[in-house]
DNA sequence: AGAAGATAGCTTTTT
DNA sequence: GCTATCTTCT
């Protein structure tokens, strides 16, 4: 037992040791869970000398780390997402439930694609089709996280949604079935169906998987938690060998139907469940900490606890307020290249924001300094047009029933096939695939040939797109077209191709294998991994951790987010933020602007009151005078402060307005800034 | 059918 | 301000 507690804390190794029997850990940022949480798998199987354990994580990222920290101790365990582990189990017994083999996985887009069809067809009387189709997808979406049929659906006469809801989810799902497809929410809410209706599945399971662990149950959703309940509890026979991880202070996900609930009421479901909490921090400073518990601490809805470290001290929390988003992403960048000048590489520096949108300001400040940077998780690789109409070339060989992507494809490259033919065929009623094969129409039936010409499965997936491009001639479309766009879509799929060469390298793979890989884990873009500031959204932090932080976009109305005020959201929005601070290990600088561009105005807001919760102890001190006490001629000699460079005098100054520059003397160098962008920081 | 031009909607967050 | 989709023109 000891080479599996070693290292470890009082309270880790209470969780590592406590095998049987439900267990609730709560654990707060960086208090070493995941080592907990892999120690702990190993030594059930030493101990118990079984492979039957299952290990459940929120993102792929989370479940590959995992992986590797339980292959260091030789262990067996079965490691996955709710969605890959949920899908593996619908692969074997689907057919109890209806499923086919082959059936596809469709996303939003698939799916919004789908309901537009059902609106159109049922000829509903609304004015925005498709506003309707994103209301009915929001709807079916959110029934689904509740593990909800269509005839859960109550009907009234209050708006459209809730007056064709029932009928819409009803024909969406026959869709489904039709197409041999499965949505997202669908994967999860099809496997709970199973297990509850299936007592010889549900005990098959339940023997397979004997010890149970959830990391971050804290944004498990209603049928994320039925799983659970019909794989472990007792009142369905289950075992009761589950150990669910997590922090209420970190639940980020309640728009998507998590429900801070389910870590609440753990001990409700389970009356014997032992109880740990993990509050010693081993990531950051006192300073951040601090700050970060002081933040949080202004939340209702949260168990008091307060999390300690050994390390003492550290730097204290710097909060700059900047004049706009250019100027924000100057302070940014001096901050990481003086890291850089100390010795400290780029990839230890992290940039995070609100918004995706938000990342295009420092992405543009990098690039005019040269600076290597990251975008994490901004528009992932398959949704780019050219890669889903690859994907959709396959998903058609796959899977003939699959409607949508076949509509996607039928003209694409041109081919001249228009509306009016599809809608001819569609008109037959049946398997569109199959109308299409008996259509009078020559130019259809030589795209069915053409894709049929694709069926020979034969040779590595590299080779059978390499058939596909030349049949389909999407390359040479491209080329021929000559201009920025087409020549970056040839580069994606040329890429695409070493993608496909990576993921068949180890074990050969079919198309199908491919294409549950993309759809639900993301084609892994491995790049050269260079030396590179790291851009996310706060939401996507979520787990890492960094040596230097850096809060962007610190103001009232995007963070908190004005929809968040406005709906009463702010704990939430709370809990992000700490999220965000927490993921600092040394360094933690939160910036705001005082004017913003936002889609096409400008908006002027004020810092954050994220910030304003921060006690001064926990923060740098500066003095700031008004803008309007400084006369420009008084700017010449002036003593300046800068968040970078500290103390510096004005030597020369240029141009007029708000374009105004000035020199200024920091020791030896000279450097020039936007007089806006001095201003902030002026002191005396 | 395809390209150029116009317009609307967008900014939460993702498996 | 940007982008994606719709409209109009050739």
């Amino acid at each position: 037992m000891n080479q599996y507690t070693s290292g470890l804390n009082e309270r880790q190794r209470e969780a590592v040791m406590a095998l049987d029997g439900p267990l609730l850990v709560l654990a707060g940022a960086g208090s070493g869970k995941t080592k907990m949480l892999t120690a702990r798998m190993a030594a059930i199987s030493a101990a118990r000398g079984t492979s039957d354990i299952l290990a459940i994580t929120f993102t792929n990222k989370a479940a590959k780390e995992m992986r590797e920290r339980v292959a260091v101790f030789g262990s067996q365990v079965k490691i996955g997402t709710f969605h890959a582990i949920c899908l593996q189990m619908l692969r074997v017994h689907g057919s109890y439930i209806g499923l086919k083999p082959g059936f596809v996985i469709y996303d939003d887009q698939d799916q919004a694609q789908l309901l537009g069809d059902i609106v159109k067809k049922l000829n509903l009387a609304v004015e925005d089709p498709k506003l309707a189709v994103k209301a009915f997808a929001g709807m079916i979406n959110r029934a689904k996280c509740q593990a909800q049929g269509p005839d859960a659906q109550l009907e009234d006469d209050a708006d459209y949604v809730s007056r064709y809801g029932r009928a819409v989810y009803t024909l969406y799902e026959q869709g489904l079935m039709e197409r041999n497809a499965i949505d997202f929410g669908g994967i999860i809410c099809q496997t709970v169906f199973l297990l509850a209706h299936h007592l010889d599945v549900r005990a098959y399971y339940q023997r397979k998987f004997r010890y149970i662990h959830v990391d971050e149950y804290q944004d498990t959703n209603k049928a994320q938690y039925l799983f659970l309940m019909y794989l472990a509890a007792k009142r369905f026979g289950g075992h009761e060998n589950c150990c669910v991880v997590g922090d209420e202070d970190q639940s980020i996900y309640a728009w998507r139907g998590a429900d801070i609930r389910n870590i609440l009421d753990f001990e409700k479901d389970f009356p014997h469940a032992k109880v740990i909490k993990l509050e010693q921090n081993y990531r950051s400073t006192a300073m951040i900490l601090g700050a970060a518990s002081d933040v949080i601490a202004h939340n209702r809805e949260r168990k008091a606890k307060r999390l300690f470290t050994d390390q003492v001290g550290g730097e204290p929390v710097r909060i700059v307020k900047c004049q706009d988003e250019r100027m924000e992403a100057r302070t940014v960048l001096d901050a990481i290249v003086q890291k850089q000048r100390a010795g400290r590489s780029l990839r230890e520096c992290s940039i995070f924001y609100r918004t995706n949108a938000q990342s295009r300001q420092f992405e543009d400040a990098c690039m005019a300094r040269q600076i290597p940077y990251e975008v994490i998780g901004a528009l992932r690789f398959y949704d780019r047009k050219e890669i889903r109409d690859v994907l959709a070339y396959w998903r058609v060989l796959v899977n003939p029933a699959d409607s949508v992507s076949l509509k996607r494809i039928i003209n694409v490259p041109a081919r001249g096939i228009g509306q009016a033919s599809v809608a001819k065929c569609e008109a037959q009623g049946g398997m569109l695939y199959e109308a299409c094969q008996n259509s009078e129409n020559a130019k259809i039936r030589a795209f069915v040939g053409m894709v049929e010409s694709l069926r020979v499965q034969e040779g590595s997936l590299a080779q059978l797109y390499d058939k596909l491009l030349d049949a389909t001639g999407m390359v040479r479309k491209l080329e021929s077209e000559k201009n920025d766009e087409s020549r970056g879509r040839v580069e994606n799929l040329a890429e695409f191709r070493s993608v496909l060469v990576e993921f068949e390298s180890d074990v050969p793979a079919s198309i199908q294998d491919f294409l549950e890989q993309s759809m639900l884990h993301g084609i892994v873009e491995e790049g050269p991994k260079h030396d590179a500031v790291q851009l996310m959204t706060l939401h996507s932090s979520k787990g890492l951790e960094f040596p230097f932080v850096f809060m962007t976009g610190m103001e009232e109305g995007l963070f908190p987010s004005k929809r968040a005020l406005d709906d009463g959201m702010i704990e939430e929005e709370r809990r992000l933020c700490y999220v965000g601070m927490t993921r600092a290990r040394e360094c933690l600088m939160m910036t705001s602007s005082r004017e913003r561009m936002l889609w096409g105005r400008r908006h002027f807001s004020d810092v954050s009151q994220f910030c304003c919760e921060i006690p001064s102890k926990w923060r740098e001190q500066k003095s700031e005078v008004e803008v309007s006490q400084v006369t420009q001629s008084a700017l010449i000699g002036s003593i300046v402060q800068h968040p970078s460079f500290g103390r510096g005098v004005i030597k020369r100054s240029e141009g007029s307005g708000a374009e105004q520059k000035v020199s200024v003397l920091f020791g030896v160098s000279e450097k020039k800034f936007y007089y806006r962008f001095i201003q902030s920081y002026v002191s005396i």
